[in-house]
DNA sequence: ATCGCTTATCGTCGCTATACGATAGCACAG
DNA sequence: CTGTGCTATCGTATAGCGACGATAAGCGAT
């Protein structure tokens, strides 16, 4: 693509990359499965999700890249972990971004909150 | 496809939809313009933002089906504003999200959130 | 060294997303 | 009624995502 995702400011395109991430069910289900069993071992998650092993593959891989999730390779089996520092950061990111939006001016000039608009 | 994404528990997937809403810097861009000023009209995000007039209404169309925003064709210029009451709903389900993945057990068995995994 | 189990990667397919120009629709000014 | 300006939609092209089977790669057990 033309990507035109590189032409807006960085802390955009990082919480987007954040989101982007957390974008689909089977990720979310994921780091669910992650966090609630101490077990980092993909094949548990694989058995969790009605998804074939590649599939569940490439998403840790996502997961990871994003920096969600730490991945050791010990040996045969894989060890993930949810990065609980990395997820706060994201949680606050999000916090960061939609606290300045909801703070709309209670009952003033331009905010359309009711019904009627502009 | 054949969108697996069905496969999962609802609520992860609402929560999945409303992050794919926010998985585009411009998507970003346009809540925080729409916040910023007070105006709601389509044409001062345009300007805002460097993509055409025909993507920004497409991204507009997006945050709306999302519920992030409402719009109003109130003739030739249509008036969007944010939901700050859908905004909340949303930051609230990414706190309870992943609020309970943070909590990782504080010194206990099969952390691995040193460095060293399972 | 070989087998078996687990995981990562490759190649592929179809669908979706992004982006744009071009076109159609709509309200107001004249 | 006829412009003029703004917005939504259509059509289209490219890029990326999601999903899978098949294959390769790693370590432990035999």
């Amino acid at each position: 693509m033309q990507s035109k995702a590189d032409l807006f400011p960085s802390d955009l395109a990082r919480l987007a990359d954040a989101a982007r991430a957390l974008s689909h069910p089977a990720r979310l289900a994921i780091l669910q499965t992650l966090a609630a069993r101490g077990t980092c071992v993909c094949g548990d998650v694989v058995d969790e999700l009605p998804l074939a092993q590649a599939t569940v593959s490439q998403h840790l891989k996502v997961l990871k890249q994003a920096g969600l999730v730490r991945g050791e390779v010990d040996g045969p089996r894989s060890c993930y972990c949810v990065d609980s520092e990395a997820l706060r950061e994201v949680a606050d990111a999000f916090v960061d971004f939609l606290g300045p939006l909801l703070d709309s001016p209670p009952a003033s000039s331009s905010d359309c909150g009711a019904g009627e608009c502009c």
